[in-house]
DNA sequence: CCTTGTGTTGAG
DNA sequence: TCAACACAAGGG
């Protein structure tokens, strides 16, 4: 489909999740009423009375929005353009939808007060400060990645919930195991909805191709055997899972050691799974879960109030090759300026390939 | 086969 | 910058 600069085609199958609840608080700036013209491509979509037709024209409806485009099967395409060329956001369902990535765009792009489809009422409302340091938190080619696979809402609201951790961290709620300062600051790598093979008896977790290339360190190819990875949980727990690569099914994965976590959380499908780095420059990896319900996860289990012993020490097990990863996992913050250049890398097209 | 999203053009 | 349009390339 794309040969992109980082082509990257992993289909995640992710729920066409109604974009935006933090959009809620936004009131369409148009409301014009619909008037369709003409019919989808060669679909359905027939306004009243076939009669003139025009049939073969085949014109497809165009937008109210802002950055929206038709698609001949009748859905609705995303875009909006920098420097001459455009920037696919990806394909949508719905009109607004569309309109919406185009709003998360444009704002990443030229900032907040960028012309929007949708206007934000309250400019200090705490839910547009946060999502607008969260867009400031990563780079456009993120920002679009999470676009095009619907998965911009569910990263945002993961970051908030970060966001509170670390709010209740300052607070002093977490005097919790080792009296010091056991916990570091974390920042947000990437969450996957499992899948019934993730908890099934596969004993594997399929990390997405684009997560797993960008924040695990890459031994393609030949070095099948993998690396052994460290991650703490929210009860300080480490757990050990192999990370390698499968050449059968192209995947990355996570063996060894996964079925016990599985086991443990009792994790089930459609529950999710998140992953975490310390900010620092040391890359201990932190892995948390939470039930598909949403309830944010607060396991007994793993909660366990005093469990000290000294699991700090451990943070510094993850010797894999971190030189390897430190290149991908510490890009979290200048990326104004470096994000351009990846981007103008990618002028080969017209339309700027991103993932 | 169907869909995506790229190539391309012309209007604003 | 932008959307309209056509359709090639890819995925299923």
């Amino acid at each position: 489909m794309d040969k992109g600069c980082i082509d990257d085609q992993t289909t995640t199958s992710e729920t066409i999740s109604t974009v935006a609840p933090h959009l809620t608080t936004l009131i369409p700036q148009k409301e014009i009423s619909l008037c369709r013209v003409g019919s989808g491509a060669s679909t359905v979509l027939d306004p009243e009375g076939g009669l003139e037709v025009e049939a073969q024209s085949r014109k497809l409806p165009s937008s109210r929005y802002k950055g929206v485009v038709p698609q001949p099967n009748g859905r609705w395409g995303a875009q909006i353009y920098e420097k001459h060329q455009r920037v696919w956001l990806g394909t949508f369902n719905e009109e607004d939808e569309a309109a919406k990535a185009y709003d998360v765009a444009v704002q990443r792009f030229r900032g907040r007060d960028a012309i929007t489809n949708f206007k934000q009422i309250i400019t200090d409302d705490k839910e547009a400060t946060m999502e607008a340091s969260f867009l400031n938190s990563h780079s456009k080619s993120e920002i679009i990645d999470m676009l095009r696979k619907h998965t911009y809402n569910d990263e945002l609201e993961q970051s908030k919930r970060n966001r509170s951790i670390h709010q209740s961290i300052r607070t002093g709620l977490n005097n919790s195991s080792s009296g010091l300062s056991s916990i570091k600051p974390r920042e947000h790598l990437f969450q996957k909805t499992v899948t019934p093979s993730d908890v099934g008896k596969l004993n594997r977790l399929v990390i997405p191709k684009q997560h797993a290339e960008k924040h695990f360190p890459v031994q393609k190819g030949g070095s099948s055997k993998g690396v052994l990875l460290h991650f703490e949980d929210n009860g300080s727990k480490v757990w050990r899972f192999r990370y390698s690569f499968w050449n059968s099914s192209q995947s990355y994965v996570l063996t060894k050691g996964w079925s016990r976590f599985v086991k443990e959380k009792n994790l089930k499908a459609g529950d999710s799974v998140s992953f975490h780095s310390s900010i620092g420059p040391d890359k201990q990896l932190y892995i948390d879960w939470k039930s598909k319900s949403g309830s944010s996860n607060t396991n007994p289990r793993s909660i366990k109030p005093v469990k000290l012993v000294e699991p700090v020490q451990m943070l510094r097990l993850f010797g894999v090759d971190i030189s390897s990863v430190s290149s991908y996992t510490s890009n979290k913050r200048s990326n104004t300026e470096r994000d351009l250049l990846g981007f103008q890398d990618c002028k080969k097209q017209r339309t700027i390939n991103v993932l």
